[in-house]
DNA sequence: GGCTGCAATACAAACGTTTGATTGAGTTTA
DNA sequence: TAAACTCAATCAAACGTTTGTATTGCAGCC
């Protein structure tokens, strides 16, 4: 193996190990095995086995810069959350593990949490908030809507459908296929919700 | 100790431990200690680790059986979709752990998957998508709705506010005595998001 | 009643295995 | 030659499970 193959192939392969098993199900041996690489390159260039974790976190989290471009364009309120719902959807396609470290990370946090993962959603969550905030001065949306219940059922809705694939797979069309009429979809029920 | 303390102990003992950092992330000894019982009791009472983790989940789904409720109940289809709502959120809330154990089972898959999680899942989705094809034929809703995103729309909305409370708790208010305002907040949204 | 035998409950200690990590010497490649 | 990497060996610690023993309560029998 040359160059820096070993780095790149640990964090690849490490990849779908994590997101399947989580972080204590997944051993150094099996990562190293299914990586085509020595045990010890894991400690070598990772400090360990929570060091490889993290950097894979990290790399799945970074695809989340995209959203600053949402601040600065110049489209109404509506289409703005259908950008963030078109990207969230294309994001979950293009980067299929990403859900599985969220809800991981969610539910049994590891030390990842608080540096990482926490801060990526709530700049999420931020974002969407003052997206909302921005649509309001403008008076388009119903009178008593709580921003925050308002934008967190908008992230629901995409979300869920993901998170609930693996057990709902016989009862639900998940294809990418249906994708743009997921979309209109879930911005047809969120723009009636929300409009006067 | 005596009679059967043992067995509800473990069981008692083991939900956080469990719901916090999942199967992998937790020793029988950390769980003995915590049950204040001795380490061999797991074995004795369950097999094993997995057995007492099955046990755990077994009760903690057990509570899901209420949901059969709904399909006798003489309400307009808007009124049962309002009754799902507020019976999922005081689940929750009397049952803090079961939305973990929903999401670490659905990201992490254990053996218990399978046999356990996913057809309670099923089931809720499955009741939910009947009151909805029942609606239908009352013809109240909106033309082009697709029932699979409607009801996994409205199960998104109310699930992914309790997942995301780690990471949202300083920006979002998830406090208890909110909950009716979420439930109307929510029903808001999908009756205008459903209706003509 | 008093005794025996048994099954259930619980414990401490030890078992063999796997874990994550480290080492040091050797091999490849640029 | 220096850096990147392999390989096998080794370590202490933690892991889940099993073993052997002590205690208890209760049924059956004399």
């Amino acid at each position: 193996m040359a160059d820096n193959d070993c780095r790149e192939n640990l964090i690849t392969a490490s990849i779908p190990l994590f997101a399947a098993k989580g972080l204590n199900g997944v051993s150094v041996r099996e990562v190293a095995g299914a990586a085509g690489v020595n045990l010890s390159m894991i400690s070598y260039y990772f400090g360990g086995k929570e060091g490889l974790y993290a950097a894979v976190l990290r790399e799945q989290f970074a695809v989340l810069e995209k959203l600053d471009e949402l601040e600065q364009m110049d489209i109404d309120t509506l289409q703005k959350f259908e950008w963030y719902v078109r990207a969230t959807i294309s994001r979950y396609r293009k980067s299929p593990y990403l859900l599985r470290f969220y809800t991981s990370e969610l539910t049994n946090p590891t030390v990842c949490f608080e540096a990482i993962v926490k801060p990526a959603i709530k700049k999420v969550v931020q974002m969407l908030l003052e997206t909302f905030t921005d649509g309001l001065s403008h008076e388009r949306f119903r009178e008593g809507l709580n921003p925050a219940d308002t934008v967190l059922a908008l992230a629901g809705m995409i979300n869920f459908y993901f998170l609930l694939e693996p057990a709902t797979a016989e009862l639900v069309d998940h294809a990418p296929q249906r994708d743009e009429e997921l979309i209109r979809h879930i911005m047809d029920i969120f723009t009636r919700g929300i409009l006067k």
